[in-house]
DNA sequence: GAGTGTACTACAATCGATTGCAGTCGCTGG
DNA sequence: CCAGCGACTGCAATCGATTGTAGTACACTC
């Protein structure tokens, strides 16, 4: 194919003008062309192999058939689901998905979501959010739809699609508890992320809920979801308060940070302490012992978010409620029944 | 902002025509316009904060200024850092990065490039490619350059960045025989994909350097990079081969496949049999024992090919050299002294 | 047979930028 | 005093589609 195939070469092929052919072309439009003429031009396009320039289209339509999405950080595995669920949902309508990388120390974060922005899109998913965003209202008064996804705000009102974190540590809390595990520690995740601060609070009713000893000395916060801090949180919890039988941590790499910690005071993850991740990455089935850990529906997650922007993409009045996704608990050998 | 300034408006600002103010803010063109209307131009573009409409800019030139990937499993954790090693070396040319993803089985692979190419990207960066790959030939006579990444091909001849798989198995059975085994066994990977069969020839290569014992029976391919097939293809070479002391896995979840034979079978991994892996994905370093593994540069191989993607498309006489990049060796506790 | 629908189809403007070509203006040299 | 040159700047076409409006042809009514 030297020279693509344009709406004027189909036009011409069928013997009638480029705005016919369009009409015949758009399922929209098609109802008010001849039925015969419809059949010539979708055979001499489907004949030339036409495909609708977008640029030409999208200038006309101001619209780029396009979704921007923001990732704090590629390199970690979580995202991998998010963004398959979100390309596959996007997909089954037609859209194609932008992405972009915020890396962790980034020195103009805001400007990524710009130069989305300025590329026309016609709908970002975020899944950067900060619980204090200021990014975020600067978007609200802009006209484009905007879902969060994974992570919320408090600074705005925006359509999120979340794990339910609340029944998520539910999960973890009650699993322990029914193993007698009387006193349990958190390690919490930043608590300026949503996730950090639900999780802890979350741990907080539902230890309260129980009857279980929790105060504020059960809780150790974790400044980076990494295998370090959970480490060095962990090693402080344990530290000041050795009666604890089991940890929450706030995130599988917490987690394995509190196996470590663990090991190191000599003693023996699921034997002497349990402890609980959230997530469940990839490979920490397989570590020993296994990670008990919450079981969170990603590639849903993502699914769910590209649907509910294309939906308030093509609604006037755009739905702005939270979706929280059901997870799961996944036992494994890390937790046991509370030593005696 | 209600409405959107354009071009005209930024003109009529600066009190010139459109075309002068187009050429004022254009690079190539400024020269042209006097320094002062220049400055008028820039300073009304400025306040009004303009920022040019990418779609009516594509139209006329024929860019879009977007480079397509896709990528075979989004789940995978492998494809992270190399989506943004790529994402990071299309930004800094103000390029930006469309993804779509082919499952698993997806039923018709080849629309995704397609679809890609019907949106005019400007360029495609494959990490998709198998061994024997037909789209790849068809796609040759498009106009559009591609680099393929991760994986090559051997039908066409085309650009690509990769791991340097003869290097990498040279570091492991390198690693192995310093350790005294003589009798190492081969987890192959899918032998119809190139790293498979890339990391067989050369783990074949380099024990016969080495004047190590070694002929098919020392090899079992994995018809799939998991852990379930690496389990079984251990287990079987093990059996057939009971005087292994040591395997050389393809890849990193091969070799926790391996693991579990190398346990079911009651031996000590590290300490009776040894095995390293290839990838070094996150958290096998905290297996137990950890993993001895081939660390490849992900996200340097994601730039590298971002960046010729580039190269080839700015010029008239694209280089199609294959770039392989060199893997480090990540010991741990998974290779050890050959028992006596 | 004039008038009025009905059912299509063609014309032409438009989206917002880029770019070849054609001025315009001032100044210099013959 | 005018031709001619240089340095800009403006005009208008163009990229490929969409869409409001106008026009044509035909049938049907009275």
């Amino acid at each position: 194919m030297g020279q693509r195939t344009t709406l004027k070469d189909v036009a011409r092929e069928a013997g009638v003008h480029t705005s016919t052919a369009s009409r015949a072309l758009n399922d929209m439009t098609r109802s008010v062309v001849n039925a015969a003429t419809v059949a010539r031009v979708l055979e001499a396009a489907d004949r030339l192999g036409y495909a609708p320039h977008p640029l030409a289209r999208g200038l006309r339509t101001n619209q780029t058939m396009t979704v921007g999405m923001v990732i704090p950080d590629l390199e970690n595995p979580l995202f991998g689901p998010i963004i398959g669920g979100v390309e596959h949902a996007l997909g089954e309508d037609g859209y194609s998905l932008l992405i972009a990388n915020t890396e962790r120390d980034h020195p103009d974060p805001d400007s990524v979501i710009r130069t989305l922005i300025e590329r026309r899109v016609d709908g970002l998913i975020l899944a950067t959010a900060t619980r204090d965003d200021a990014v975020l209202e600067s978007l609200m008064s802009g006209d484009i739809p905007i879902v969060l996804v994974n992570r919320s705000t408090e600074r705005v009102h925006l359509p999120a699609i979340l794990g339910d974190d609340y029944a998520g540590i539910g999960l973890a809390v009650e699993h322990l508890e029914a193993l007698g595990h009387v006193a349990i520690g958190h390690v919490a995740g930043p608590l300026s992320l949503s996730t950090g601060r639900n999780r802890h609070d979350a741990f907080m009713a539902w230890t309260g809920k129980m009857g279980l000893v929790a105060d504020s000395s059960n809780v150790e916060e974790a400044d980076w979801y990494q295998v370090d801090p959970g480490y060095v949180s962990a090693r402080q919890l344990l530290q000041r308060r050795p009666d604890l039988t089991a940890i929450v941590a706030a995130n599988d790499l917490l987690a394995l940070g509190a196996y470590k910690a663990i090991r190191d005071m000599g003693q023996r993850v699921g034997d002497d302490i349990s402890v609980t991740g959230y997530n469940d990455m990839p490979l920490v089935d397989l570590m020993e012992p296994g990670l008990t850990t919450v079981r969170v529906p990603y590639r849903e997650m993502g699914a769910e978010a590209a649907r509910r922007l294309l939906l308030n993409m093509s609604s006037s009045s755009p739905e702005v409620t939270e979706v929280r996704l059901t997870p799961k608990l996944a036992v494994r050998g890390s937790t046991g029944l509370v030593a005696t």
